[in-house]
DNA sequence: TATGAATGAGCCTTCATTCAT
DNA sequence: AATGAATGAAGGCTCATTCAT
């Protein structure tokens, strides 16, 4: 643990472990910028030189932090949950959501993860880098091969990454905008124990509309069955 | 301008002026904890005591400069288009959802707003209450309407509030997590002038969705148009 | 009032009397370097730079203020009370006791002399020196001289001056210490309307002490008719 | 020494202590309001976070400074000055008189309880209110005690209390108004060798009135045993 | 191996004063 | 004759980091 030390280290990675503990909910709370070293210390009941001790610095603490979390979290709702073999496209962009929403609703140290990933998005730091690419980027490759069965086309189409989007944007969505939506909407759960049915709303919205989208440029042969209301005229 | 004097204040209001434009560059960049009010008077060639003594504090100095924010970006784009009378209800909705993006995604002054609203929405100040009330309900009212128009019901029941929301959601994740998105897909233009491309993609996505939407937990007996996709079996 | 303005100034002396007047509470209230110009203008109702202009600064304010104060409370409780020609000198003594404490004590305008002074006895100014030896020295040899005549001796003595100091302390003293006084002593009344019944008790005690004092060195003619009490034996 | 470090604290303590003495300096002579924590780290020799960091905040360093004050002049100068049993209460009431003047105009850093309970009096800070009840109140006690076995009554009558502040008076006046005693009369000695002679004079004075005060207000039938002068006639 | 002590930059705010009008 | 605007120094305090032990 000791960022000094060989591989290995010594008996004891308690203290390390415990600056991790706190500093991950620390982080969560408050973001990597307004986040104490002090405050963090103080939680692990450590020192205040044990940060640049164990890590060097907060940046590189931080970063560990970061990966920790994010293992915490897949570790608990993994990338792929564990689908019967032959799962239906739109089972499997059920499992995907839930899983989704799960991760970033989720209390305790799993909701680290979350919560950390929306402080990166309106302000990354270098530690995002290394997990986006890593990490990240598969889930999104699954999340478009989904897509792209359930529309029937290659997954690299400009409409499946649009779609794509469009699915992530609404799990994101309530996470992110949590305590917005709360008090505009008091009647609307937003906890752990809404996930269920937020799971639920935003698959049936995405196939629905994933199930009958325009094509943009009908490609000629493919008819849309539902043709009276899916084609709406915006500008009439 | 100045915090003390009553409305209609001097002739210049020059320095009042560049404090807001500085503060709201500096406010949308940092967000309101991390901004200080050395680098607004900064790049507002003002002295460090100048917003203090424009406008008291910095908290109250935030407060005005979300207003402004607001102000101008709803001055841009307003929040009801102007349509033409008995304008289809796809219409509305793909001018709310333009409108919407237009005024994330444009440049300038007219940004901060939608970058301001991105930290209110993980740390919400004060400052946000009146806000949301005076301001934000009418916009989400408008949306329900909307939405209530295409599902053909009440704009109280609950799917609209869920659909309602499936659609904020894919206008604000754009903007939200505009640079996550651009690293995992650079060909996925984000900026002003995507805002098109991108209103035409969630309202035709959107207009799938709630167009086709199963009404409910089908039962069972309920059967759809559509039967063959709209009615996935999440767990095969 | 201006301090560039020749003598008779302009018409109308106002804001110069309401900035005397606000300075005067003010300054009584936090001394002279804890009081703001701000708050003076601000109760005077005057600019921010309304000091400045009619005083110069914020020190010649202060020095006027103490005038201004001295003034007020001694034309309203007189040095020399109109005693009947030919009062005693333990009258005398009472006068002179008695209008100190209600020059203390008094409320309004006429306590700012007071307060004010009690900050210059433990942090002088430079506007002290002036009213020291024009105002207070008359004062001092006032009671000088009915102590003096007390003790039936010259009021050079040196246990004229000390006894005068004695004297002097007590009424200061209830004045000064009012609030470590009250806190100790609840049951003591100590504001103006207690000024008699203080007098009262100060006047007796010194009288009792002045007419009954031991003489240092007994001169050999002089003697005490009550000897008994009145040499203590300080080391037995 | 770290005021979040239990008693005990480190080694050394060196520079808390030295923060404490340099405080002591300031606060004596400038109260808590004027002084500065940058003056006292200054002769402190400290960096400028070393309050903060010793002892969280310029209040509590306050309250620190005043309780060592304290017990440093009560260290030198005990409340109970060592007399033989069964002093007299005049002689006790010399020692008490003389211990509290050193007490007051010892030099050094003895000096600065009397300096910071000048401040304390006319602007009392929280930190008094514990000194008060705690340090102070048996002071009193002590004081009521004497005057009463002098005046041969139970220590709860108003003239003890009255007589009491009378004695007081004196010993707080010629350290309270020093500078400007010293102006208005230079030829009398104020430093710590004039203790001596000024507790001479006190108890002296205080004696002769506490052993020939009229025993209340003289109803009419009343007859004092020294006529001549103990009635004064105050308004002839 | 680990820590208490200390550092200096920087935070927001308040101050008496000055300046252009 | 008078003022709103602006100034720069200084206020207490917090920060991540470093250092000697």
């Amino acid at each position: 643990m000791h960022f000094n030390s060989q591989a290995g280290a010594g008996a004891s990675d308690e203290t390390g472990r415990s600056l991790l503990e706190a500093a991950g909910e620390v982080f969560a709370e408050e973001g990597f910028r307004q986040a104490t070293v002090r405050e963090i210390c103080r939680r692990a009941g450590a020192n205040i030189a044990a940060v640049n001790y164990h890590f060097g610095d907060k940046e590189t603490l931080y970063a560990e932090v970061l990966r920790y979390a994010h293992q915490k979290a897949f570790e608990k709702y993994p990338l792929v949950p564990r689908l019967r073999a032959g799962a239906s496209p739109a089972a499997q962009l059920h499992a995907f959501v839930k899983s989704f929403l799960l991760r970033l609703f989720d209390q305790g140290p799993t909701s680290w993860f979350g919560r950390m990933m929306l402080r990166e998005m309106i302000e990354p730091t270098e530690a995002l880098d290394h997990l986006l690419e890593e990490r990240m980027r598969p889930m999104t490759r699954q999340l478009r091969e989904i897509v792209a069965a359930i529309l029937h086309c290659g997954p690299e189409e400009d409409r499946v990454r649009l779609c794509s989007l469009s699915v992530v944007s609404q799990c994101v969505f309530y996470h992110h905008c949590r305590r917005i939506v709360s008090q505009l909407f008091p009647e609307q759960p937003l906890d752990a124990s809404a996930a269920g049915v937020l799971a639920d709303h935003i698959t049936r919205f995405s196939l629905a509309a994933l199930t009958h989208l325009p094509e943009s440029q009908p490609p000629g042969g493919r008819r849309r069955r539902c043709r009276r209301n899916a084609a709406p005229k915006m500008n009439p």
